[in-house]
DNA sequence: GCGTTACGATTACATCTGTAAACTGAATTG
DNA sequence: CAATTCAGTTTACAGATGTAATCGTAACGC
């Protein structure tokens, strides 16, 4: 049987993601249905969504489940699964593996709202129970 | 006048900001002592520095200074400012915008030390005051 | 049944990235 | 002063990405 399939574990594109995104609001999906809910914000055309999806069947990150003459398109990794090894990466490349400078740097930029200092104390104390 | 710079603001793709690491370290170097600096880490030849080099001058992200026939690099853009904008990036793209999800993210995936925990704990006692 | 749709699959093509080798001109060395 | 060396510049080239157009084929309308 030939290969058709390429590596799972690639990583994900930005326009890649924008397609999981759809996909893990709701699936399965069909391609026309991907497209209504994405074309229109990022400006694409159908055609570039189909080519997506079908990249993300190759890494494996998407499965699909025929359905008639079309395919239904689902998430094959978790929502959490992607997050976390994105996370990862900016932790590990820009602060050494350690979320506390992350969290550090957020607060100098002021870039965390009063809502979100409050919401982070919460999280805290509830680990720390 | 002929431009023959890019625009700045281009983005730092990752090999690049491993060269901007090393200069955000120690400024200004040569090509062959930032080289010294990342080529065994990163398994380059000093060919590749001088390309990532003169890329990130395009980007007019790394400023340049003669010293007799060779050039001094220096980094022309700050690292809090990178640091900023891609954590920014990451929490516009995965969370909405909310750094707090992040934080939540990261604990729900025990990515936290506990040393980690406590000094985001004094952090947020330090803003909270 | 046959032309038209509606899909997925294949092909396209410009950029960006990673990774260098080749080229060029100045400086240094013998 | 010629040969070598060293630095930057130019060119290269494969793979990833963004963004489609085109092809082939199966179903559906008439």
């Amino acid at each position: 049987m030939a290969e058709q399939g390429d590596e799972p574990g690639e990583r994900i594109s930005e326009a890649e993601h924008a397609v999981m995104e759809v996909l893990w609001r709701k699936s399965p999906l069909t391609a026309a249905e991907v497209c209504e809910r994405v074309c229109e914000e990022r400006d694409w055309s159908l055609p570039t969504v189909k080519t997506l999806l079908s990249r993300l069947v190759s890494k494996q990150a998407v499965s699909t489940e025929p359905d008639g003459r079309r395919f239904l398109y689902s998430p094959a990794m978790q929502r959490t699964d992607y997050v976390g090894s994105e996370s990862r990466r900016l932790v590990d490349r820009l602060f050494g593996g350690r979320a506390a400078p992350l969290l550090a740097h957020l607060v100098e930029a002021e870039a965390l709202s009063d809502e979100d200092i409050s919401e982070i104390e919460r999280l805290l104390k509830e680990i720390r129970q």
